[in-house]
DNA sequence: ATTGAATTCGTCCTAAAGTAGGATGTTTAA
DNA sequence: TTAAACATCCTACTTTAGGACGAATTCAAT
């Protein structure tokens, strides 16, 4: 949320900047050459954006990698009961939708407690969501 | 995360779409007039982007809305003790930091599952989550 | 072929969570 | 001012969760 707020709000500046610049070419407050110039002016804008979305999509790569680490502590299983857990669901709730028993979910819970280094499983969603696994 | 994604591929397709047509109209293929139509198309891009960032910034406030609506049949001490739980912390721990018996906080945690309509208290985070009131 | 991780299931025990009901005082809005 | 909501605390009870073991099976990697 906070991470669309900042997205809104760069790329809106730089449409209103864009903006203003082409309502100053028009008003010829600013002598910026030929018409030739402008062109290159904004491509430099465009390509600035377009800079700006390939470094966020490394951030997000990088942010990626994390998660694999992470994910790769906790087998698949755990992460199936664990995102269970997020939605809310029972130790006994969760067994049947996985179709296992009540006491196998019991012990993925205990791994993902000790692996995640959560006291609760509601420490262990807080946990997951932080690391994006859930 | 999502929403972020999709934001990047509106802006980025947009950033995109506006680079071809100035490249189109540099090499000529296009015939848009004057420079005077392509500033008039290009502003209508912009103002198209403008009415997303403003359509978007409504559509949050409208979401605030609903917070405020769920809020409201949340106490001022429930939503703390919701936000305390969603941190993960037991209601022995709750009541040490807010300075309140445990059985206070089990009283509550009782009110705020019934007026959530929850069965647990991680269903309860999910859910005060869901109504962004977390 | 053996090792190790993953998955499964079990029991016994304790801790935490949740239910039901009551009691009391304060705030607050009609 | 009076009823309703809020906040606090309690007892007694049931259910769920979690820890601490053990143990069997499967399956991929060495």
């Amino acid at each position: 949320m906070s991470e669309l707020k900042k997205t809104i709000i760069v790329f809106g500046s730089l449409s209103v900047v864009i903006l203003l610049l082409f309502q100053l070419e028009k008003w010829s407050l600013f002598a910026l050459g030929g018409s030739g110039n402008i062109y290159i002016f904004i491509s430099g804008i465009l390509f600035l954006i377009l800079g700006i979305i390939i470094s966020r999509y490394f951030y997000i790569k990088k942010e990626g990698q994390k998660r694999e680490l992470a994910k790769s502590s906790l087998s698949n299983q755990e992460l199936k009961v664990l995102g269970l857990i997020a939605e809310g669901y029972s130790n006994k709730e969760i067994g049947e939708q996985l179709f296992i028993a009540e006491t196998t979910v019991k012990s993925h819970v205990s791994n993902i407690l000790t692996k995640l280094n959560a006291k609760r499983r509601t420490e262990a969603v807080k946990i997951g969501k932080e690391l994006r696994i859930v």
